[in-house]
DNA sequence: ACAAAAAACTAGATCGATCCACTAAACTGG
DNA sequence: CCAGTTTAGTGGATCGATCTAGTTTTTTGT
């Protein structure tokens, strides 16, 4: 038995008895077609199983309605955002094509694959290409989770949460429980730490208080790292100081953090685990704050107290970016409200001595 | 400044001097051209920055050596298959584009999508579908992560792990480590649950001890849920009624587990969750043994013992099977061999009274 | 009631590649 | 050296839709 083979849109005009065009005309919705032979020709493509051929559509259209975007496969939260996209996208009739980065499959490949199928835009998710690199693209780019108000700005639409509120979210949900000295264990050389840091020297100052910030890293193993050196420096700080009590049983020293903030979720969990394991009570003798509000983050035995992005804003402003764009918009950029999400993580700081 | 039009195989065509089908004969690598105009339309082609369009190939060509790739956006491991397909896909001439799954996107509509881009053959991840539609599908499908010999054998292509003989290591390594009495927590109606729980009735059986299953889930949620029944029923068993706060190995009755098997690593790490919190030592009091060695099991403070899939075979598996059932070959159903991931969670039971 | 305008519909070109049938050139072998 | 075969290269149809420029029909205004 052989498979019937696909109808075209020949099969449902001949069979409804009309031109092609007509039924080209009727399955774009586009105008140009009485109601009642809408009715019908719908009718018969239904009847038929017709459905429309993407690649010959791609091919011929100069609107192809399709938008590309290109994601981490790895990352959790990318994602998300893919998901979101889709449904953002179709909400404004476009079609979403995805392309995977990961290992051994490069930002520029991806691209490529996407450019080669005719999308209209991209959507890159955390772009680690130069902004150079993505001007030059074909078509308009819009970078998403990057760097606010980083070297993209200006030259490819930038769709991102708005970091420093985020941080300022959570010094404040830290400086209302009673915290005063707040430590920051950094990101790194990652995307976004840089605005992060500064964010959070910015609210510090804002509170008179110097800033205390440890290099560390997107990875679990880097916030591991970091915290070990705040451990140290705590440590140091009861150890060495001047004005040290004798007897410092839980011994803190006046200036040493009793809440941190750190860069990330999974850099958060390292450090948490740190912490824990060097007998140090969580959030008795320490508040952790996260930044991503990722699954992880919500499992109830971690139940970090993070900062959440909103995906679905973050998803419906990259394509209302890209379609702007699309539309000859200029360039622009879109900054998405983070929310604090509390958790088990944080709490009042016990007095010193107490 | 207006962008200039992508250049198309006229315009390599013009420029080298040759005609239009001698140029695709060469960029496609077909034969029929010398070494010598080969050569020379591939430096022109490069010169003027010639890609080929893929929408005018899908189009024209029969064999658009495409395989479609369902996946569900939210599962890791779905993910870390995703980007080994593409390295496998590639290996053998094939580009492979991504259709996600979601909540808000069903199988169909993925696949859908798919066939409308003119895939050879569509490549479906933990498919929900049942197989009679899936076979109906117009083009060969191969079911990746499928139960074993369930009602899909025959029908479509299968790749999967042996899902008893990862289970059959779990619980090899218990008895080795000295544990006898075993639970399983199942994965409920999840795709693949049926599977394991059988595997793991059949071993115990063969161990000679009556099986103890726990209805479960694939969620972090229905692990903890399973695991509170457990405790229960444990402290049912021990006769001491609820007492959580003071678990451990106190009161352990005769013929109380030792040791569990989850289902996968979300819905163990959620048990974990859940027996800590009760006060349960794991490994102390109880070894908990998880499934699919995901990224979140080889997390430094989680360091879950678990079964590891080995997503390059599978994934070189799918593209084979797929790529044989497109020249003409059999349905077919392969099987990947598992291994067993030691972590922290297991350990040798404490005897009782201890 | 009739010309002008609007709406409904159609023929044929076109997007950029592949594929098929064919010709021209180069290479055999006896 | 010429028929026969292989290799190199070409023109034109084709995939299935969209788009442009028309033609026919209906509606509208006066």
């Amino acid at each position: 038995m052989t498979a019937a083979p696909r109808p075209t849109m020949a099969d449902v005009a001949a069979a409804a008895g009309v031109s092609r065009a007509l039924v080209s005309i009727v399955i774009r919705g586009a105008a140009g077609a009485s109601e009642s032979t809408r009715a019908r020709v719908l009718d018969v493509a239904r009847d038929l199983g017709y459905r429309p051929d993407t690649r010959a559509r791609l091919l011929r259209s100069s609107r192809t309605r399709l938008l590309g975007v290109v994601f981490n496969v790895t990352e959790p939260f990318h994602a998300e955002l893919v998901e979101l996209l889709y449904v953002a996208g179709g909400a404004r009739g476009y079609a979403v094509t995805l392309s995977a980065t990961g290992p051994r499959r490069s930002e520029q490949k991806a691209m490529e694959s996407l450019l080669d199928l005719g999308v209209e835009a991209a959507i890159v998710i955390s772009p680690a290409t130069p902004a150079a690199r993505l001007a030059g693209t074909p078509v308009p780019v819009v970078a998403m989770l990057d760097a606010p108000g980083g070297p993209r700005a200006g030259v490819v639409s930038s769709v991102h949460t708005d970091e420093a509120a985020g941080i300022r979210l959570a010094i404040r949900h830290l400086r209302g429980l009673g915290h005063r000295h707040i430590a920051h264990l950094d990101g790194g050389e990652a995307v976004g730490s840089a605005a992060r840091r500064l964010a959070y020297a910015q609210a510090m100052a804002a509170e008179g208080v110097p800033p205390l910030i440890f290099h560390g890293g997107p990875l679990e193993s880097d916030g591991s790292r970091a915290a070990r050196e705040l451990l140290a420096a705590m440590g140091a700080r009861a150890g060495t100081g001047h004005d040290t009590r004798e007897g410092t049983a839980k011994g803190r020293a006046a200036g040493a953090p009793t809440a941190v903030v750190v860069f990330n979720d999974r850099s958060a969990l390292g450090a948490l685990d740190t912490f824990r394991t060097a007998g140090l009570d969580v959030p008795g003798g320490l508040s952790v704050v996260g930044y991503d509000n990722s699954r992880m983050a919500r499992l109830e035995h971690i139940n970090l107290t993070s900062i959440g992005q909103d995906g679905q804003a973050l998803a419906e402003a990259a394509v209302a970016a890209a379609v702007d764009r699309i539309a000859g918009g200029p360039v622009r950029e879109a900054v998405v409200s983070p929310w604090l999400e509390p958790g088990g993580t944080t709490a009042a700081p016990t007095p010193p001595g107490s």
